[in-house]
DNA sequence: TACGACATGTAACCAGTTACATGATTTA
DNA sequence: TAAATCATGTAACTGGTTACATGTCGTA
C-alpha cells in the first residue's frame, strides 16, 4: 500500500522535467496550457516543491544568468526518472471530485420562491462545461502532431467528458422547466 | 463578486438540515449515500462547522438525551434558511479538478521500459468509473420516487460522465494498443 | 460478552491558494 | 516611458484528512 513520498506537484514537475530541462516560471506556463484542466499548480508550490526535490537530489538546477535575468533551469537527475517511473507503476489513488455547481443543483429545490435559480446554475454549468470544451479543442492538433497517445487519450478524455456535461445540463434545464415527461427509461 | 462568508461544508449541512433535523453524525451519513460522489464531508469538518453555524445563528441545537445517549439534533433557524436561499442565488466558483489518474495517464509515455503502466492505469480508471455508475444507479428509483428533479439530475450527471469515461478509457487503451489507427475526425 | 453501529469531538498534519515583495528585460 | 512579460520567492491563510480519545446501546 505504501505510496510515493512525494506530493503530486512534485510529480507534475517530474514529468514536466523528463520532457526537458524548465524553469520554475516555465513549469507553471506549461501547466497553465497543459494539465491546468485536471491539475493546476500555483508559483507558491513550485518554487518551494523545486527545492524540495533538489534536497531530494531528484532535480538539479542550474544557474544560467545569462542577459542579467537571474534563472535556475531545473533538469531531472536519474533518481528523478527513476522515482518518476515508480510512481507511474503505482496505482493511483480513487479520485475525489469537488464541484460547487453539483453542490449547488443539488439543494436548487430550496430555493423556493426562486424558480429560476436552479436552472440558471445549470444554464451556466453548460456554459463552462462547452467553453472548457472548446478550450481543449484548440490544443487537439498540436498533440496530434505531437504524437503522444497518452497526453491525447488525456485531452480527448476531458473533451468528452465536457461535451457530454453541456449536453445533460441542457437537457436537465429542458425537463426542469416543461416536468410532466416525468419517466424514461 | 463578493461571495458567502461560509464555506462548502457549511452549506453541505445547511441544504441537508433544510430537509430535515438531523444530528451531526446522520449528517454524515447521509451525505456518504447522497453527495459523497461530488462532494465528501467528514467528522472533523462536520462537527466544528455545526459549532459556527450556530453561533452564527444559522442553525440551532436541541440536545436530546433520551435513551441515555447523548446527541445533539440541529435544525436550520430562518436566519439559516435566508442564507442557504442566498447562497443558491449566487453564481459558483469555477470547477477545479484534481484527478491523479488523468495525471499519472498524461505523464505514462515516461514509462519507457514498462509499456503496461500506461495501459493498467487506463483500466484502473474504466474500472472505477464503472463501479461507480453502478453504485450511482443502485440509488435512482429512490430518488425518481423521492419526486425532487434537482438531485435527479445531479446522480444521472454522474452516471453519465462515469459511462462516458469507462467507455472512453477503454477505447483509449484498444488505441494505445494497437497503433496505427492513429488519425480521425 | 464482544462486536458493530450510534454519537461527539479534538489535534496534528497536509496540500493548496492568495497576496505580497522584488526586480530585470522586452516591446508597444 | 510605461506596460507586459520574465523570473523567483515567502507568509498567512483556508479547507480538508487522519488519527485519536471517549463512551453508549443493541444484538448476535
Amino acid at each position: 500500500m505504501s505510496h510515493s513520498p512525494h506530493s503530486n506537484t512534485a510529480h507534475v514537475i517530474l514529468g514536466l522535467l523528463d520532457g526537458r530541462p524548465r524553469t520554475g516560471y516555465e513549469i507553471k506556463q506549461t501547466v497553465d496550457t497543459s494539465t491546468r484542466f485536471f491539475w493546476a499548480a500555483s508559483y507558491g508550490q513550485i518554487y518551494p516543491e523545486l527545492r524540495r526535490l533538489r534536497d531530494a537530489g531528484l532535480v538539479e538546477s542550474e544557474r544560467d544568468d545569462t542577459g542579467g535575468r537571474k534563472r535556475s533551469v531545473h533538469r531531472l537527475t536519474p533518481a528523478g526518472r527513476e522515482a518518476l517511473r515508480a510512481w507511474l507503476a503505482e496505482p493511483a489513488a480513487a479520485t475525489e471530485y469537488r464541484d460547487e455547481k453539483l453542490l449547488k443543483l443539488f439543494f436548487s429545490a430550496s430555493a423556493v420562491e426562486d424558480v429560476t435559480a436552479g436552472t440558471a446554475v445549470l444554464r451556466a454549468h453548460a456554459e463552462e462545461h462547452a467553453e472548457t470544451a472548446a478550450r481543449l479543442r484548440e490544443l487537439e492538433p498540436k498533440l496530434i502532431a505531437a504524437g503522444n497517445p497518452y497526453q491525447l487519450a488525456v485531452l480527448r478524455y476531458g473533451i468528452r467528458q465536457n461535451d457530454a456535461g453541456a449536453r445533460h445540463c441542457e437537457e436537465a434545464v429542458r425537463a426542469i422547466e416543461n416536468p410532466g415527461a416525468e419517466e424514461s427509461a
